[in-house]
DNA sequence: GCCAACGTTGGC
DNA sequence: GCCAACGTTGGC
């Protein structure tokens, strides 16, 4: 099993949204960049765990733990000339964009700040560190994970 | 709202 | 296939 971490905006969708979902699932769909893209088609499997990042806000980190539930499969809102992420490229021949379906796990009582993940000697490769932070799917090495998981939850491991 | 860093586009 | 121009992201 891989980790994983998604970004959101929790004004759009953030972990209490997914909370509130019937099942607590959703389609994780509007991905629109191609390096995230080629992870949610050929990596992203069911079983997964993801953390759900929270960007452009307030209190930008780490907010919860979803579950993958279903594996990449075309992204409809490509097809969609109402959608704000159609394109017109797209076509259900040869889809352009994919999206897997999470579930809630969990919600953490606090914020895993990004001053906090940042601060740790041993996450240094991680994506929101590097690249300017931009990308919006990214795999999460297990003792990345694990570090990150004991500093957000409070317990040990 | 600013601005740095990155991705995408399109002319050549 | 190069690279300048442009658009977008995201922390602050």
């Amino acid at each position: 099993m891989r980790h994983w971490l998604f970004k959101t905006e929790p004004d759009v969708f953030g972990i209490d949204h997914l909370q509130n979902r019937p099942d607590q699932t959703e389609p994780w769909d509007g991905v629109r960049n191609y390096q995230a893209r080629n992870f949610l088609r050929d990596d992203v499997a069911v079983g997964d765990n993801v953390f759900i990042y929270h960007s452009s806000c307030k209190n930008v980190g780490i907010a919860g733990v979803a579950e993958v539930v279903k594996a990449g499969y075309p992204d409809s809102t490509q097809f969609d000339p109402d959608s704000d992420y159609y394109d017109p490229k797209a076509t259900t021949a040869s889809p352009r964009w994919f999206r897997v379906d999470v579930k809630f796990v969990e919600k953490f009582n606090q914020i895993l700040s990004l001053q906090t993940i940042k601060a740790q000697p041993d996450i240094t490769e991680i994506g929101l560190v590097k690249k300017g932070g931009r990308l919006s799917i990214m795999p999460v090495e297990d003792k990345e994970w694990e570090t990150l998981y004991r500093l957000a939850s409070g317990k040990g491991t």
